[in-house]
DNA sequence: TCTACCTGGTTGACACGTCACTCACATAAC
DNA sequence: GTTATGTGAGTGACGTGTCAACCAGGTAGA
């Protein structure tokens, strides 16, 4: 085999951006999940499940709806919902119109929880990471946010 | 219970920085990882613990030290070293100076991967970020890492 | 020496996510 | 109606990460 040729290896500002990347997310979101289950009792997957039904009519969703709302996969959001409903904050129902559908409903406990953690939630969050940056930066990381996502819009074609 | 005052709820901008942080780095690491299992047969884990071997000297290291210098907890890096260790890529060893400590090192087989695996990954994460962005975006990110590390480091007092 | 503590490392239980598979029901073609 | 195909949802195996418990070897003080 002819070598490869050789890469275009990154630069030294191209680490420093990329390390950053890998270095930050994990950084902040684990204080930010450690909040969430010290003052809450809750996973981050927990909270964006309960948070998506805590803001719909009746507080309940067709599972496949929610799936494709949080971008989860069906796998992934029936194990996180085989885990909540065993727990008691949600609860699974058979949808009439459909034999195959059916649709999560927060229970009393589901939203008496998320009713709680919401505001530590918050408080967390600017904490962590809100109160910390800039405007400017702040700003930055929602550009960078919006050109990945058309990137990856783009690259994912018609699957959206 | 008096009722807790009223959090302050994120502004529009603030979401918007917030949604972008929590959507970007599952959206640009799923690609990134899909990449290194498809074109090398290696998880994300697998890569870092590698690389961080095959700029060692001898290949080696001990394992609490490799454990730091990641900063993985030493339990983390245990099962990943177990995982690795039974598909023939890291070896264990005892070291003499200590009856408790234990070094890793990469057998051939490693050395190959980690070989083989680096300019493909290097592609990868251009393709799904570097070359994305532009120079300002990719300052604007080492910065904001900047500022978390720092931000963390003071939070984490003592211990590092 | 005996004891107490520290340290390096492993283990087990559990939460989480992915993948591939399965199963039941729905729909369209014939 | 029967058959093929699609769709909603669940399951099992496995990789991964955390936490707490554990164990063996070192170290220091009585």
């Amino acid at each position: 085999m002819t070598p490869a040729s050789e890469p275009r290896w990154l630069t030294e500002a191209e680490q420093d951006a990329w390390y950053a990347w890998r270095r930050m997310f994990p950084l902040v979101n684990a204080e930010i999940a450690r909040d969430l289950g010290q003052d809450s009792g809750l996973s981050e997957a927990d909270y964006d499940v309960l948070s998506v039904l805590g803001q719909t009519d009746g507080h309940r969703m067709r599972i496949s709806a929610l799936a494709e709302l949080m971008r989860w996969s069906r796998s992934r959001l029936s194990h996180q919902l085989t885990r909540m409903e065993q727990r008691g904050i949600v609860r699974r129902e058979e949808v009439a119109t459909d034999g195959r559908g059916a649709e999560v409903v927060l229970t009393d406990t589901g939203v008496a929880a998320i009713t709680d953690a919401a505001p530590l939630h918050v408080k967390s969050v600017r904490r962590h990471l809100i109160d910390i940056l800039t405007p400017e930066q702040l700003q930055a990381l929602a550009e960078v946010g919006e050109v990945l996502r058309h990137r990856f819009g783009a690259a994912r074609k018609g699957r959206d």
